[in-house]
DNA sequence: TTGTGTGAATGAGTTCACAGCT
DNA sequence: AGCTGTGAACTCATTCACACAA
C-alpha cells in the first residue's frame, strides 16, 4: 500500500490557524490565573507578558477569534476565558483514557489539571493482569481486555498512550478500531494511524536531543561576541569534514575519524 | 522577545533550520532501528516512512547537514547515525539533573532511552527530606539543598522541572544560577529565564485541550448538523458588554500536585 | 490618550520539480 | 534507470505600524 491516497481536500479549516490553537491554552491558563486575582480586565500587553509571547501575536491570534477586546482598555478576563474554552471545546468534558499505568501512566492520571480543565481520567488501563483492580489516583485499573468496551461504554474519543515503545502501535490500533479518534502517544514510536485520525506525541527524548543540539552550539562558540550565526560558522570547532563537504570530495562512511570528543 | 534587539539573523551561512532540528531525533530514531536490523542503506523514501514525514521535507533536512547520500542508492545508514549523532551534540554524555521525583520524576528517571543516548543522570533532587536517600531508578534522592553543588560538581548543564507549578520558577532560577543553560520544563508555567537559556516545554494539558479542538471540530463537521454544543450556543452573549458567566460558577484550576517545596 | 484590530511586509517552513550524479 | 540535492514557488506564521474606537 505504497500510494496511499495523499489527497486531502479535507482539512480545509478557513478556521484558526495551527499556531494559534496551540497558543490558546496558554492564553486560557494565564487568563484563568488572572481570574482567580478577581482581575477584570487585561491588555494585550499584560496577558502576552504573563503568557510567555508578544502582544502583537497575541492580538492577531485573538483577531481570528472575534473582536472581544475594547480599544483603549484590554480585555475582560471572565468573558475571554469563556470565549476560548468553547474555542477549545472545553465547555464538555471529554473522557479520556490512559493505557498504560507505568511511572508515567500513574503520573498522568495523578495530574491535578486534569479534571479542572474539561477532562476526565474514564479509566485507566494495563495490560498486566497484577494490576488489575489495584487503584491509582483513586480508579481501578483495568485490565485491556476491556479497552474496547470501556472506549465504547463510555464515548471516549480521546486515548493517551503511556505504554513501552514495543506495545504502542497495537495498542493505537485497538483504540482507534473501537472508536478514538484523538491520540496523545507518550510512547518514542511513530505511529500510524487512518485518516481523520490526530494523533500528538510528547517524546522525552526528542526535547532532550533538540536542547542538546543548541547547548553545543552555545559551547562552540562561546567566546564569541553577541550572539550570531553568520558569523559563527567561521568559527565552528567541528572536526574534518565540516558542513558543507568538499563537492568532489569523499562521502564513503568508510573509515572516518569519530572526533569530536568532550573537551 | 522582550527585549527589543533588533539584529541580523539575515544571512543563512550555517544555521540548521528550527523546524530541522526537531526532526533529527526522529530520523536518528528510525536510523538507529535500522542499524539494529544492519540495514547497509536506506533511500529518502524509505526512511521518511519511517520517521512519519515526506521524503521531499526529508532530503531537504538532510541537505542542511551536507551531501551525506549517494545518488542512485540512498544513505549509509550507519554513517547518518554518526553525522546526525554529531550534529545533535550526542557524541557526548550530558549530564542532567531531574528535579522533582513525584510520579513523574520518577517516570522520567527510569526512563530507559536515557543513557542510550548521550544523555545521563547525574542526580534526582527533590525538596521533601523524606525522600532523601531514597533510591528511585537506582540512584539515591538528592535533597534541594544539595542542588547548587550537584550543578557544579558534574558541570551539568541540562536540567529536568518536573516540580508542582508553584515550585518551578524558584527551581529554574537556582538551577540557572548555578549554572544550567537549557531546561526541559515539565510543569505547567511559563518559566522566565534569561538570555542565553533555553527552555523547551512539555505540557500535558496544553496537548490535550490541542486534541479537543481538533475533535470538537471533527464532531461538528462530520457527523450530523445538529451538534450537540447547545451548551455553549445558548450562552453566546455578545451585544453589550460587561457580559460575563457566572463569577463563581467556574471551578477552580486547584487540585495542584502534593508536596515538594523548595525552601 | 490608550490599546485594539488588522492590512502589509517580512520571514520561516514546505512542497515542487528537475538537473545531475552513480 | 534510480535517487539525491536544491533552486524556485508556495504556504503558513510572525512582526510591523498605524487607523480607529472608547
Amino acid at each position: 500500500m505504497a500510494t496511499g491516497r495523499t489527497h486531502r481536500p479535507a482539512t480545509r479549516s478557513r478556521g484558526i490557524p495551527e499556531a494559534t490553537v496551540a497558543r490558546l491554552p496558554l492564553y486560557l491558563r494565564a487568563l484563568t490565573a488572572l481570574s482567580e486575582r478577581s482581575v477584570p480586565t487585561v491588555s494585550s500587553e499584560e496577558l502576552a507578558t504573563a503568557a510567555g509571547v508578544n502582544s502583537a501575536k497575541l492580538r492577531k491570534d485573538f483577531s481570528y477569534l472575534g473582536s472581544y477586546g475594547t480599544r483603549g482598555v484590554g480585555y475582560d478576563v471572565e468573558y475571554l476565558v469563556y470565549q476560548i474554552s468553547r474555542e477549545l471545546g472545553l465547555t464538555q468534558d471529554w473522557p479520556v483514557v490512559i493505557v498504560g499505568i507505568g511511572n508515567l501512566g500513574a503520573a498522568l492520571a495523578n495530574y491535578g489539571g486534569f479534571a479542572s480543565r474539561g477532562f476526565r481520567v474514564a479509566a485507566l488501563i494495563d495490560a498486566d493482569p497484577a494490576m488489575a483492580g489495584k487503584p491509582v489516583a483513586g480508579l481501578p485499573v483495568r485490565h485491556t481486555d476491556e479497552l474496547e468496551s470501556i472506549i465504547t461504554d463510555n464515548g471516549v474519543s480521546i486515548g493517551v498512550i503511556a505504554t513501552p515503545a514495543g506495545a504502542a502501535q497495537q495498542v493505537c490500533d485497538r483504540l482507534v478500531a473501537a472508536g478514538v479518534t484523538s491520540i496523545l502517544n507518550f510512547a518514542p514510536t511513530v505511529l500510524s494511524v487512518p485518516e481523520g485520525v490526530d494523533v500528538r506525541k510528547v517524546d522525552l527524548s526528542i526535547e532532550l536531543q533538540i536542547l542538546a543540539f543548541h547547548e553545543q552550539r552555545k559551547a562552540g562558540e562561546e567566546t564569541s561576541p553577541a550572539q550570531e550565526t553568520a558569523v559563527a560558522a567561521a568559527a565552528q570547532p567541528r572536526s574534518g569534514a565540516g558542513v558543507r563537504p568538499a563537492p568532489g570530495g569523499r562521502k564513503g562512511p568508510d573509515g572516518d575519524v569519530p572526533a569530536v570528543m568532550p573537551a
